[in-house]
RNA sequence: GGAGAGAUGGCCGAGCCUGGUUGAAGGCGCCUGACUCGAAAUCAGGUUUACCGCAAGGUAACGGGGGUUCGAAUCCCUCUCUCUCCGCCA
């Protein structure tokens, strides 16, 4: 970043348009600067008094026993000693100091995106670049997913938020066997794709939150769970211990590109959202996702990106669902994302395309936070034919939904509707569901 | 939950009692070279990372943090994790 920060500094403030925020981060940049030079220099004075302090050490380790004895009573050295001994401290503290207040700043300063993400303020400026399918017409008043399911038997909110308050659902019979069924038949896709699945913990330590960006910015959208002294976040998706699965570790080229597949449930408090989509499944506090994680060379991510959103659109491509691909503006992006492609289905009873994946290219923003690396693989000689050993570099990371289950239940529910209120199961479904075609009431 | 034992480089493993050129013996693996038609074997050399510096070079790191000391892998405190036995549990 320090290397060409006028660059940097351009790219992030393409993604806030208005004055305001602009200037807020213009001026956050402004101290990072100035916090970089102030390190050098503490670094530098902390280091020249460190040699010094080890040259001491030195004479004294070399020194015999009885010339050790002379110089340890010697009132020049003692008195250098006691420089040292009073200033060390410090500088150290002063450079340990500095580097907090710079990382502290840098954890809360967004991706830069890339060149070819059209401008934006806002979801209105996404872009659409492709579309797939045809919106079936209905020739009769079609009904919302929460009402089909609730007239089916198989959804029902009342009693989940008896027991668990609102935004949350109880899946019942026939409901339970199709969101299974869902999750099998992802998570079978990615697996034939040849992606290695992963069954990820749902609690996580708040350090692999940060790793992944949701922390320390986002505090008040993911669930905090008391453990001790401590506390664990409920996983707002698998991103988080998929990607932190690798933290600290240096991979081997040769190994890349790295292709998770992971189920799990996901937990999120949604704390801004109140108001929207408050009926049915579309925005809960807990709900089923099938997600995807890559690890790749840097040069290798935006084809990769491209890839793994084809992938998630097989799969509404094989369950019949109409859906459009977008590409996020840089006003609507998340936080650590250089690139995002949401996928959005066609949900006839709102008459429009919902989200129901985001795929995001990360570039090296959370590897840099994880320290993932991979060492190039280059038996390379040098003008004497020594092998030349390269530095590890930042891998890249992607990860997108490959998707959400229980929108996609929503989409099925609302497109495979019959007039007589039963529900069409998509054919490929139907090997998970014991050959079942249709839901019927009862 | 109770009792005990541990955590050292890519891996195995010394060093810790008795603090001092120990970024760390030895082995394995890996890389380069020699020998060979080639390979194996053998021999020689190399083989952590981050940061500061144009460079020469320097600084830091032996699970994390703190302390003692002129000086800590080595002594003390503390946290985390792992293993063994007992209890409990899906």
């Amino acid at each position: 970043m320090c290397d060409n920060f006028d660059e940097v500094r351009k790219g992030l403030l393409r993604r806030v348009p208005a004055e305001g925020e602009q200037s807020e981060l213009a001026r956050q940049l402004a101290q990072v600067q100035a916090l970089a030079a102030e390190r050098r220099t503490a670094i530098q004075e902390a280091q020249s008094a460190q040699q010094a302090r080890n040259a001491q050490s030195e004479r004294i380790a070399k020194a015999a026993p009885d010339e050790r004895k002379q110089l340890l009573a010697d009132p020049a050295f003692q008195a250098e000693q006691a420089r040292l001994k009073a200033a060390l401290p410090d500088l150290e503290a002063r450079q340990k100091a500095v580097e907090e207040r710079m990382g502290a700043l840098l954890l809360n300063i967004p991706n830069v995106p890339r060149a070819d993400v059209p401008d934006g303020a806002s979801g209105e400026d996404n872009q659409e670049v492709k579309k797939w399918g045809t919106p079936k017409t209905f020739d009769f008043p079609v009904k919302a997913h929460f009402e089909v399911g609730e007239a089916l038997g198989i959804l029902d909110f009342e009693r989940a938020a008896k027991v668990s308050g609102s935004r949350f659902a109880f899946l019942r019979g026939a409901g339970c066997r199709l969101e299974r069924a869902l999750i099998s038949f992802m998570t079978d896709h990615h697996a034939k794709k040849g992606d290695i699945e992963l069954f990820p913990p749902y609690l996580v330590l708040e350090s692999s939150m940060v790793g992944t960006g949701q922390l320390p910015k986002f505090a008040a959208d993911s669930f905090a769970v008391s453990f001790g002294d401590s506390a664990l976040r409920l996983i707002p998706t698998a991103e988080v211990p998929v990607t932190n699965y690798h933290r600290d570790e240096i991979l081997e080229e040769a190994a890349l590109p790295i292709r998770y597949c992971a189920y799990s449930a996901c937990f999120r408090s949604e704390a801004g959202a109140a108001g929207k989509d408050t009926r049915g499944l579309i925005r809960q506090h807990q709900f089923n996702k099938v997600e995807m994680v890559r690890f790749t060379r840097p040069e290798d991510s935006p084809a990769e990106l491209e890839r793994m959103t084809t992938q998630a659109e097989e799969i509404l491509e094989a369950l019949g669902l109409p859906y459009r691909r977008v590409v996020l503006c840089t006003g609507d992006m998340g936080f650590g994302s250089t690139k995002t492609y949401d996928l959005e289905v066609w949900l006839p009873a709102q008459n429009t395309y919902r989200e129901i994946s985001s795929c995001s290219d990360f570039g090296d923003f959370q590897a840099r936070r994880m320290d993932i690396r991979y060492r190039p693989a280059g038996s390379k000689l040098d003008a004497k034919g020594k092998p030349v050993k390269e530095k590890p570099r930042l891998v890249h990371t992607l990860n997108g939904s490959g998707l959400a289950v229980g929108r996609t239940l929503v989409a099925i529910l609302e497109n495979y509707q019959e007039k007589d209120g039963s529900v069409v199961i998509p054919a490929a479904l139907r090997p998970y569901m014991g050959g079942l075609e249709r839901v019927t009431k009862g």
